[in-house]
RNA sequence: UGGGGCGUAGCCAAGUGGUAAGGCACCGGUCUUUGGAACCGGCAUUCGUUGGUUCGAAUCCACCCGCCCCAGCCA
């Protein structure tokens, strides 16, 4: 991607039936600007990541407001990385942000480092420095704290806050030749040590750090904190609307204040509120926990919310994107439900994938009545939403798997499916009757015995009776042995972290279920990875990127609505 | 206890003085060769509380209650 591509900022072709974008507050503020004429009518918005981590569900939502707004009204937004603190910021993470919000679709117009602007961060400083705005100090971080005062009480003046220009200049100077080592001095903004906000009681705007910086190597061993390079990142881009989450209402003054001392462009910054979600967590330093103590399998584990996650777990950057759409935009604290974001995954789902017909966990079905070699050809529907996806053959033969789950020797009420003396269809194929159950020595049910009626081929009934039931199956003869991962919410509570309890205490031992032995339609036996399918009547699958030809590996995205397991539950109760 | 932000249904959320949008979830029903999808219908006499202003208040005023953020040389 070259930098500052000319363009509008581009946000992906609205599909049919996508969610529109909601009136918000945000939205009526820039309407009003543009109305008003302010700054000629430009939109200049930009997503801010800092490069510490993977991106989740909850940087969707911003990303889509960045990008999704500049959009509309005819903007641009600029990808800025706030690499502003090398000891924990990775250029793997710089690549794996830029590979996700391109796979959720957006195109950034500019590709911009806070670390570009350290030169001119620099000079600003010092511009400061001699407009007896900010002196260097001597105080340790402990004495720092100390001084700042608390919630209810003003802090005390620096001792160092009265150096003179001259003085500050030569200990800026000397910081930044690397005179001094780490913690030992810091370059603070004189404004008000008795501020109600404590962010303006002469916070600190460079600290000495000895370290490599993944872009400007050994450069430089001052840097800038995140109050001082942001608001000015924003300046020298020329950013109209700042948009941040409601942590940041507290940083506003100081952003203000920085850029009215400097008298650079004023570019506004809004809060909104953050994503959460239930049944997961979304703070970066919880994931990297997670990650680092191996108790999901990488960034990329499918139980993650992480866009690399989500990715590999089969969610399509659409449904995420809709979801994104859905949400409100306010300042009000909430936790959105799961339920909200697996709806827009299901839809955009269905109307997508593929049917193909798996059975997980397999019961054997011999139909008697059925000639021993004869193989036969049904055809099926690939997606009943898409006609052009148009259809297929699925090989029919004597010997069939189909789900245990299908199969009930004594059948509860309401239960449609399979039983002894009973009739389904079997999808796309014929109806049959179970006559009856072998089973083995421990009494567990290994086979079933049924007939098929020859009359029904392709599952039609030329008599036109009604059978309750139609089931998935495939053929013992032509399957192909799969393995499939099931996942479930990574935490057991909405809120892993609800009173103060330690979310890993919350973690759901039962998140992954591997199955193995599953048998898949042959079509799937070399499926490639990333291709998602409904498997019939289960849910939507994904192909692992550890599946190989002949032996496919499927990851649950997830399951369908289950109207059968509401009625059991309920029965249970 | 200082400052800032926020309180509309189980969840998210419109609404900005004229008599409570929408989505998710839930509950009925129609249809169905996926108990899927689709479709139809139901779901807040009430807007954190209590007073006040007004012909009229979720919207204006006052008090109170609750939740979130801020005391990193993190972002």
């Amino acid at each position: 991607m070259k930098n500052l591509e000319s363009e509008a900022s581009s946000a992906p072709e609205k599909s049919s039936g996508e969610v529109d974008e909601r009136s918000n507050f945000i939205r009526d503020i820039i309407i009003q600007d543009i109305k008003a004429g302010k700054h000629g009518g430009r939109v200049q918005t930009r997503f801010p990541p800092e490069p510490n981590g993977y991106l989740h569900i909850g940087h969707a939502k911003a990303i889509c407001l960045d990008f999704g707004l500049a959009a509309e009204f005819g903007g641009q937004c600029n990808l800025r990385f706030d690499d502003t603190n090398p000891s924990r910021e990775e250029s793997e993470y710089v690549d794996a942000i830029m590979a996700d919000v391109q796979w959720l679709g957006f195109k950034w117009d500019g590709l911009f480092y806070a670390s570009d602007y350290f030169g001119q961060l620099y000079e600003w400083a010092v511009q400061l420095i001699t407009a007896g705005k900010a002196y260097v100090s001597d105080l340790s971080a402990e004495e720092m704290r100390e001084y700042r005062g608390t919630l209810t009480e003003p802090g005390r003046e620096d001792p160092h806050r009265n150096r003179s220009v001259e003085e500050n200049l030569e200990l800026f100077e000397r910081m930044r030749r690397g005179e001094f080592p780490d913690g030992s001095r810091t370059l603070r903004a004189k404004i008000n040590m008795a501020s109600p906000n404590l962010s303006l009681r002469d916070p600190v705007m460079y600290r000495i750090l000895h370290m490599e910086h993944h872009r400007t190597g050994n450069q430089w061993c001052i840097y800038p904190l995140y109050d001082y390079a942001h608001g000015q990142s924003d300046s020298i881009e020329r950013v109209t609307h700042s948009l941040c989450t409601l942590e940041f209402d507290n940083n506003r003054a100081l952003y203000n204040w920085f850029i009215e001392q400097l008298g650079i462009f004023p570019s506004q910054q809004y809060e909104f509120d953050r994503l959460s979600l239930t049944y997961t967590v979304m703070s970066k330093r919880k994931l990297l926990k997670l990650v680092q103590e191996e108790l999901v399998k990488g960034w990329d584990d499918p139980r993650m919310p992480t866009l690399s996650g989500m990715r590999r777990r089969g969610y399509t950057p659409e449904a995420i994107r809709n979801f994104c759409a859905s949400l409100g935009v306010s300042k009000t604290n909430g936790i959105t439900q799961l339920q909200q974001l697996e709806y827009y995954l299901r839809e955009d789902l269905n109307k997508h994938a593929l049917r193909v017909m798996a059975v997980l966990k397999p019961l054997r079905v011999v139909i008697d009545n059925y000639p021993d070699d004869l193989v036969e050809e049904m055809e099926a529907i690939n997606n009943p939403e898409d006609a052009s996806a148009g259809t297929r053959k699925v090989l029919f033969s004597k010997v069939l798997y189909i789900e245990q789950e299908d199969f009930r020797e004594d059948p509860p009420k309401q239960f449609y499916r399979l039983a002894p003396g009973r009739e389904v269809r079997l999808r796309y194929a014929y109806l049959i009757t179970c006559q009856s159950v072998v089973k083995d020595a421990e009494g567990n049910i290994v086979e079933l015995h049924c007939t098929y009626d020859p009359a029904t081929r392709g599952g039609n009934t030329p008599d036109g009776r009604k059978v309750k039931s139609t089931i998935h199956w495939v053929s013992a003869a032509h399957a192909v042995d799969a393995e499939v991962r099931l996942y479930d919410t990574l935490f057991t509570k909405e809120d892993p972290s609800e009173n103060g309890e330690d979310f890993i205490d919350n973690l759901n031992p039962n998140s992954l279920e591997v199955l193995t032995g599953c048998k898949v339609e042959l079509s799937l036996r070399d499926a490639a990875p990333a291709t998602r399918y409904q498997f019939e009547r289960l849910g939507y699958f994904c192909v692992d990127p550890e599946s190989a030809p002949g032996h496919p590996v499927f990851n649950r995205t997830i399951g369908l609505r289950d109207t059968w397991a509401k009625i059991e539950q309920r029965a249970k109760r």
